[in-house]
DNA sequence: TTTTTTTACGCAATCGTTCCCGGTAACGAT
DNA sequence: ATCGTTACCGGGAACGATTGCGTAAAAAAA
């Protein structure tokens, strides 16, 4: 099964000239006839002739497509980034190579060997919660493919990064709980030493510091695997629910972990936002319908690629190596529904 | 800012030896002396060669890349099946490229014209509600690239395809709405010419037929763009409360428009399922945590995106021309749950 | 020793395109 | 008549890899 394409020696041969001369119409050199021009364009149109990418890609030693590795597509915020990205990339002739590593670092170095040896022009990631290692990417960095990464980024390399504001999203979030009179209040998030989870719970921990509240170490949890495996989130939430006194309000910092811990709250059988408050991350565009309606924080995911895919491009365009690079940070949106409505006794209490 | 790789020239340079024997010696041909083998394994692995995948592309004439063209995917059904196709192709060697039409014609045609200027090997593809001419599949299908259809197929087109068993998932959530007590049973689907529409609602018909239900045109409602635009959604649930007497239930023939429902269900203050039963197509993994969890009939997805690629790999990788082509149709599931609860009244009027 | 065979490698074409060199014709100026 | 320009166009070498064919040297057979 061949799928032929006419090429320009075919052009060539038809007119009875050469490939340059063709090649050269095609690209309307000033070194070309109008008369020569006319009739190779004529041609080309009439047979639909359109220049092999992969012979250009060679030529040129650029593929004109760019790789991102996220954990999952099928995530909200994640699809709304790639979103982001495709729309700049593909007004700019690049196509986007989307590869998922569910959270894994091997599937993640796995993806990255793939991508890099079909010759990816750039790079835009957003880590698995596994990766602790570093040094595929600086090698990678260091031999000049340039990378932007979003989201869970490594502060140890230095280029290009997109961030929503975590610190101050999980700081109004938790200020929020706290205005509603929750005072025990839990967070739920990813493993330690992702970027957004040390942001996020800085945050959360300046809120608590700042309403006077003492942070209590046994109230946060970590996830190891970002909510990937079910088990681990009721776990976790088993361990919070131990404790005397347990927390009277959660705080998820991620889309995953946000509606699995309603789903174990809802399994056991606790009222939100009576029995217990709860506001996390999310993307997802459902959660007004959920049961409660949640309050969300809501980062601006489709900008976020925007912004991440036209650094790559000046990356990748750019004549010289960039050597001052930015980290852009967009604000996230606070969203409070039902989830963290203010309860009288509460409220009477914090009265 | 360019990222080089080291090629088989260097690799030949390096070791006095001429590019052919380089390229014999790491692919193990037996002209080659096991030393001048391990000479240049051992200078490929230190200097951790690889292959150029775009010259090979040149000289093989093909991409080992498909392309996928779905409306969305942050919709999990597709986010599911690309998932599927990602899983089977990575396997194989071959890449993936998404593209969105988003409910476009006019998107679609492009990123087809995009994909086959980037000569990709084959193409798997759910078309968007809008497409109505099939001439550019027709065309591309006669010039010999391989397609393989999903979800919402063309039947003009003799090729493989992958569907869910939409008139028996139909058929049974209809006979379900029916069995809770429900008589006036709207449906809510995308446009008419779409396969999916076509086989669901006649399944939806099928069912209310044996129940001896006469099917009522007027309670059939077409969203042209599937629920893309918010508020076709709403008008179509309009005129449906218009009618006199109204729908006592509502089957959505897609995720869209079944969490769609919901929602205006929700603002116009009715109860679900007392007020108005509602089921749907649905894969997203949320529908247990709304308010109320919802009722769907869910596809094979990811099953249905390693069906695709597997097809779509038989047809690229065969010698001959493939002439006998099949269509694979994968059963759906059906979750009860409460958005078509049996309600006391209407099942004592059923009894 | 001579001939044949085997071993082990190199040359060059190929894929589709671009682009650096040329080259030739026509024409005006000297 | 000669030279310089200008306008057009072609040859051929890249880009990185594979592969059919040719061939020197070494080994085996005569």
């Amino acid at each position: 099964m061949k799928f032929e394409a006419i090429t320009i020696k075919d052009i060539a041969k038809a007119l009875g000239l050469s490939t340059s001369t063709v090649s050269r119409a095609l690209r309307d050199s000033y070194e070309i006839s109008p008369e020569t021009k006319r009739l190779v364009l004529e041609y080309a149109e009439k047979n639909n002739y359109h220049p092999n990418p992969i012979a250009l890609s060679l030529k040129e030693r650029r593929s004109r497509s760019i790789g991102v590795i996220v954990c999952e597509i099928a995530n909200s915020y994640f699809s709304q980034v790639i979103n982001g990205i495709e729309s700049i990339a593909y007004n700019n002739g690049y196509n986007v190579i989307i590869a998922q590593s569910r959270e894994s670092f091997d599937r993640e170095m796995l993806n990255l060997q793939y991508l890099t040896s079909r010759s990816i022009d750039g790079l835009i990631i957003s880590i698995s919660t596994e990766t602790k290692d570093f040094s595929y990417f600086k090698e990678l960095h260091q031999k000049g493919l340039p990378i932007v990464f979003f989201d869970r980024i490594v502060s140890e390399i230095e280029t290009h990064k997109v961030i929503a504001d975590n610190y101050k999203g999980a700081y109004d979030a938790t200020m929020h709980l706290v205005n509603c009179g929750y005072r025990r209040i839990a967070a739920i998030s990813n493993p330690a030493l992702l970027s957004i989870t040390k942001e996020r719970l800085a945050g959360y921990k300046a809120a608590l510091v700042d309403s006077s509240i003492e942070v209590n170490e046994a109230l946060i949890k970590y996830c190891q695997h970002g909510g990937m495996i079910v088990s681990e989130v009721e776990e976790v939430a088993k361990e919070l629910f131990k404790l005397k006194p347990g927390p009277d309000a959660i705080f998820a910092t991620a889309d995953k972990l946000t509606t699995g811990c309603l789903r174990i709250l809802k399994a056991k059988g606790m009222r939100v936002p009576h029995d217990m408050g709860l506001i996390g991350f999310s993307n997802t565009d459902l959660t007004d319908l959920l049961d409660p309606p949640l309050s969300i924080i809501k980062q601006p995911a489709f900008e976020m690629g925007e912004v991440a895919m036209t650094l790559l491009l000046q990356l990748i365009e750019s004549k010289r190596p960039v050597t001052n690079f930015e980290t852009r940070v967009l604000s996230t949106q606070l969203l409070i529904r039902d989830s963290t409505k203010i309860m009288k006794k509460k409220a009477d209490e914090f009265a």
